[in-house]
DNA sequence: CAGATATTTAGTCATTAAACTAAACATCTA
DNA sequence: TAGATGTTTAGTTTAATGACTAAATATCTG
């Protein structure tokens, strides 16, 4: 399990991009922005870490860039977890 | 899901010292430290923000200090992982 | 092509986290 | 009780993180 993956999930901005992702199915960088009060530069931030660690994908569609969950990551937390708890 | 969760596993080391107290079942502080480099008084930090996690327990019998995991967590992790990815 | 909108990159700053050494505290044994 | 061993606390330093503003890049529309 990579270090990326831990570091990226261990913001609390972060888990609730996932979440909100993960409820809505996909959204934009700018629908994303509207959940938060930082900055779209601060979020674009945030992005980049989590598209780093592949917890998400990410799809220019013209002018707008989609963003939705990358579910096979979770997997291999999800063995991390077990792996510890079994 | 509490922070202090994430932020207690997004730390390499603090990985390496729940999986060693998975595979072992119960260390002394003594017994961890000598898996790693850094000094006693890192790995103590490292010990208090598992223990203040919830992660671990820790018993004092005689002079030595006994780490195990605390799997209840876990549960909730895994709770949280499932969420995601379902 | 020019202007508008969406998003990212660059550069900077403040806060947090991880490491160290030295000292303190707890318990055991002679 | 004194000294040895095990562990934590205090205080400091350095590196990493998360935020900001300003500027750059990409795409759409008139």
């Amino acid at each position: 399990m990579s270090d990326t993956v831990f570091k990226a999930i261990a913001d609390k901005s972060r888990r609730k991009i996932l979440s909100l992702l993960k409820e809505h199915g996909s959204l934009t960088a700018g629908e994303i922005s509207e959940y938060f009060t930082f900055s779209k530069a601060s979020l674009s931030e945030h992005l980049k870490i989590l598209r780093h660690a592949d917890l998400v994908y990410s799809r220019r569609r013209g002018q707008f860039i989609h963003y939705r969950l990358n579910t096979t990551i979770f997997e291999d937390l999800l063995t991390w977890v077990l792996e510890l708890k079994k």
